[in-house]
DNA sequence: CGACCATTTGATATGGATCAAGCGATGTGG
DNA sequence: CCACATCGCTTGATCCATATCAAATGGTCG
């Protein structure tokens, strides 16, 4: 098969940053209310490693401005992306000791860097704490649920998915400004970079999306959309 | 596409019988220490609906004999199976209202019934339960994930990681007796019954496994299948 | 024994991968 | 400011893994 990425162990492995720059110490008093409150953005740039699968999973992150994909390399070097998050977004979050993932910058981010063991400590005493590790946690659970559904379609249907998915996570609706590439895309989907630009041209032809640039999509009928995402 | 099976509206379509036969209350004196005391064991008989998706999730389960598969069904009638839970395995626990899979006994089964909110109560006063909660939520969010990476995978590599999987998770280590049958199997991996079928043939000529009957699997070759699953 | 259902095996079709080329945008050095 | 290299994306031609269609086999239960 063969049809994510090959990874040939080059690029971007730039060392994780954070671990040199500390980070500045959370403000215990501001847990209860806010989760957001704790330490100072921390700048990554275009490709730059968060952190790396099989590391200890010290920090959960925050996205202030940018986006992050996480991925999983396969040992003959197929790439699968596990998740892209926005600003807003959460992710890193583990209970077991190491991250199951990779995490990199996919433009430059600045990404808000939280300690975990304060936070799960914190959790034992704060069940407000406790109950919003819970529920982001779960949050992801069903964000992965839904893309095993995505992984079983057509790629018609998964790129359709995948752009309504997106436009559901942006401000304005109907204009999407990707910030992956096709690539990430087609690591994402399961699909080749081929498949993914043809499918759009497809999407295109139907008079479902327009794509004035390769980067910005416009949906423009979210009726024949939705009806392909099935 | 259309790997999965086509599900025509038809067969068991029990409905859910707990819902009739109310759960014995729940001792809730034994929570702190053990999930498990709770209530009596429910039987459910093969193909039986234990829940619906979209259904309130009031309970959460615990498979004492049997086994189990969630799925859910796609407009067009494609079937994903979600999971499969052994004996001791713990199903049905979502953090929202609905569960978001449907459920049922693959072969005749017992299955402990849990009362959610008792339960999500008690996490607000005792860590250890609400720990409890997340962990388990914690460990269903990897399984997924590993799910996601079969689903990426050829058909070779999805038997060959389905049968560690499931070897891992019975005791004999080597000989697995399957509780489901190939469509179960195919509609888990994303691929359809004669190409799970052909392929456990491969792999039997490969001398990786013996079939001695179509639902008991010897692995013969765990190296073998170790290197497939990549 | 015969009906039924699950599984296997065979023949063919096809969606998406692979291999290959072209194209547009962005950046760099002369 | 232009020539040219580079990079991300698109488009085309062909191939292949798995789906689909079809039939045979085997096991189970009345």
């Amino acid at each position: 098969m063969l049809t994510q990425t090959m990874i040939h162990r080059s690029s971007s492995r730039h060392t994780a940053s954070h671990v040199a720059h500390p980070v500045p110490a959370a403000n215990l008093h501001s847990f209860g209310t806010s989760i957001e409150l704790m330490g100072a953005p921390m700048p990554f740039s275009r490709n730059a490693e968060i952190y790396g699968e099989n590391e200890p999973a010290e920090y959960l992150y925050k996205v202030v401005t940018g986006s992050v994909r996480t991925y999983k390399v396969l040992n003959d070097g197929r790439r699968q992306i596990g998740a892209f998050y926005l600003a807003g977004d959460v992710f890193g979050l583990e209970v077991g000791d190491e991250h199951t993932f990779s995490a990199e910058a996919i433009v430059n981010s600045k990404v808000l860097v939280i300690k975990r063991s304060a936070l799960v400590n914190l959790a034992t005493r704060d069940n407000e704490t406790a109950r919003k590790l819970w529920t982001m946690t779960a949050g992801e659970l069903q964000r992965v649920q839904a893309h095993i559904l995505l992984l079983i379609k057509t790629a018609q249907e998964r790129v359709a998915g995948f752009l309504l998915e997106m436009s559901a996570r942006v401000p304005m609706g109907n204009e999407i400004d990707l910030p992956m590439s096709r690539q990430d895309i087609a690591d994402y989907l399961g699909l080749t970079i081929e498949t993914v630009s043809r499918t759009l041209t497809q999407l295109e032809n139907i008079a479902a999306i327009a794509v004035p640039s390769s980067r910005r999509i416009v949906l423009r009928n979210r009726a024949a959309l939705n009806r392909l995402n099935a």
